[in-house]
This record gives C-alpha cells, structure tokens and sequence, in this order.
DNA sequence: ATATATACATACATCATTGTATGTAAACAA
DNA sequence: TTGTTTACATACAATGATGTATGTATATAT
C-alpha cells in the first residue's frame, strides 16, 4: 500500500500536523525531530517530507489552523455594525477566546506551543513580525469599538479609545500567557472570566 | 597557563555566562551547543563543564544575575512605609523595570531569551512554576500597596485591590512580552511610558 | 491499456553534539 | 619542598539528525 489517494493523502497530512502538535508540546519544537513526528503518526520522514519541506514549513501549517479562525471570529464579533453595546461586543469577543481555549484542545495546544515551546529565531524570527502586526490589528479593531461604545455613552469620560484599547490589548495578551502557564489551573484558567469583567468594569461607566 | 587563581577562574566563569547569554540571543537556548559558548568565550568546552554541570544549571546562573535584583528593588520600591503616594509607588516600579530595560543591555538580552528564545520543556519546564510563584509574588505586593492607596483615598470608588493587582499585573506581563518582540522599538517600546500613566490614570480619583 | 505522476518507504552519506575520561601545569597547603 | 587540589584543555566513544537520492506500487489521466 505505497500509492493512496487524494483523500488518504490528505488524512495523512493531517495526521503528521496532528502529530507534530503532540510532539511539539512535550519536546519544544527545536528538540523535536521528524523522526519523533514520524514515529508518532505512523509514518516515516518520507512522508512528511513529502507534504511538507521542514520543520518549519510543517510549524506554520499548524499555526494557520488556529489562526485563520481567529481573525475570522475577531471580525464577526467585534466589527458586527450597530450592535447596541460595543462594550459587550469587546467583553465577549475576550470571553470566547477563553472559552476557545477551554474547549478545544488543539487550540490550547497550538497556543502553548506557540508560547512557551518554540524558540523564535532564525528561520522562526520572522513569525514575532506576524504577531506584532496580528496584534496590531486586534488593537485596531478593539479602539473602533471603543470609539463605537464612547459614542454611545458607555464609557467612562475622558477616555481615549486608543488608549484604551491598548491598554486592553496588553492586559489580554498578559492574561494569555498567564493562562496557557498555569497549567494548574488554579491561579488564572479559572479565574479568566472573572479578571476579564472587572477589566471592562474598570471602563464602564 | 592551565590553573588560574580563584579570582581569574571567576572571571572566566562570568565569560562564560556572558558568552552563553549572546549565544543564547541568536541562535536560541535549544539550538545553541556548549561549543558555542566555549568558542564565544575562548575556553573550551572542558571549562565550562567545570564551572557548571550543563546548559540548564548555566541557564539558571544567567537567569539569577537579573532576577535576584529584581526582587530587591521590588521589594525598595513597594514596600516603603508611610509613602504618601502608594499610587504613585507602582507607577515608579513599572517605570523603573522598562527604564532598566532601557539601559541594561544584559538585562533587556536576558528577558528576551526567556520570553522569546527559551522553550519551557522537560529540564526547563520547573522554571515555569518559579515564574507563575515569582508572578503571584508580585501581585500580592502591588495588591498591598493598592490597598494603601485606597486608604489615602487615592482610587476611585469601589475598586476592590486584589483585582486591580491582578488586572496591573496582567497589563504589564502583557506589556513586557510586546515590549521584548518589539525589536523595532516603534510599536511599544517608545510609547510604554504613556501606556503605564494612562493605565494608572484609570485607576486614581 | 499504457504512461506518468503520486504518495510514500528505504537507504545513504555526512555532520553535529554530548558526556566523560584523561592529561597537565600551575596554585596552594603542609 | 613536596604533595595535593584546582582549573582548565584534549581526546574519545557513541549516538542523533538532516536532506536527499532512490525505489516502488498504485492511482489517475489519456
């Protein structure tokens, strides 16, 4: 059974993302070897050196399966026109990332991966370009709603919706790391929902 | 020249931790090999399996010559009594960590491979427990000193401390993660100030 | 029905890296 | 002054990892 086909192939490919996600977790991805993927889809480097042309083209196939949804999700919650609270729209596009987080696990996975599993250098440093400007873009997107939920007289006065957003941004970004290291679970996984109301709070009038 | 005196074997110890902190920033704490080091320091490899027992116990004497001051100038900054500004305190310590950031090219290099250039696996997996302890550490510090600034009537209304700490704390793991991925400097790291003042600003009467 | 491209598995050559074992000259203690 | 320990350098043995080249059976196109 050497020639399968183009679904089969597909399912393969699948399998080697699947497993390098495994691997990359327990290893990091610079200890990790395509023998170690291999071994864990049932396939040999081959294979992976057929789908994909390394380690990091394999890396940023698993990325984009996380983040694609991502900016989808940010879109549709946040940009959503004439929504009457702008504020909850913010609250809940943070929510449900948590909530992401908390049910899918390939996503919490590709998340630790990314943070705490992955050395950004070399042919990876090019990847923190993409996250500073996908970050930037959040923001954006948060300060129109800000500036939405200012005109509707949800804010507190005085508050420049940049700056809040910013401020947001960070504070996001922050409880992210926090979550994805407390493997516990007890310092912030179950807390999240709790620090993100109080965050708004603090905005709210 | 073999045996050196204990002065001069200090100071090839310190070479070395120089050497593998350099080496460690462009090729990553996984990637990089004792030859590396060995080679960035002049010595060889037999010198520094001598002053340390391998790459994480070298690893962890890097890490100790920033945090260790950390703590301290923590502890200075916070925990003064009868400060008539304990808002004003937390703003100084945040602003005294970036400007040290700023000036310390050793330290901003060491932040830099911990958040961006280490992979917290295996051997290295129990400095993510000290960082989460480290982490709560310091919340409990600024939760105490916001509690100050509640007594002097320094916050607004109705703002419980413990959340403003953790949503503090949050803002700026946040912003010392963006800060060390701006290698560009415009996105974060000439605005962090502003960001501080605007976040403290949220919080004071 | 045949040719060709596909989807892998296998084999190969090369280089990198680790830990330790051993060597050694100078510092230091007695 | 003579061990003894220190502070390294050198040598060794074993293993791991990469990328490519090659093999091959089958799906697919014509």
């Amino acid at each position: 059974m050497v020639r399968k086909t183009k679904e089969n192939a597909e399912l393969t490919r699948q399998a080697i993302i699947h497993a390098a996600r495994a691997v990359f977790l327990v290893r990091g991805v610079s200890r990790t070897t395509m023998e170690h993927i291999a071994a864990e889809a049932g396939v040999t480097r081959g294979a992976i050196y057929w789908h994909f042309k390394n380690k990091i083209d394999l890396f940023h196939a698993m990325r984009e399966q996380v983040f694609l949804p991502l900016i989808d999700r940010m879109d549709d919650t946040l940009l959503v026109e004439g929504s009457d609270s702008p504020l909850r729209n913010i609250e809940n596009f943070l929510m449900g990332t948590i909530q992401i987080l908390n049910e899918s696990i390939e996503t919490r996975q590709i998340y630790e991966i990314m943070m705490i599993k992955c050395e950004y250098v070399e042919d990876f440093s090019d990847v923190l370009q993409q996250i500073i400007s996908n970050c930037s873009g959040i923001t954006a997107k948060i300060a129109l709603t800000y500036e939405r939920a200012r005109l509707k007289g949800e804010l507190k006065e005085g508050l420049n919706p940049e700056q809040l957003a910013q401020d947001t941004n960070l504070f996001f970004t922050g409880l992210l790391h926090m979550w994805v290291k407390d493997a516990s679970g007890t310092r912030f996984r179950q807390q999240a929902a709790d620090l993100i109301r109080f965050h708004m709070q603090l905005r709210a009038k």
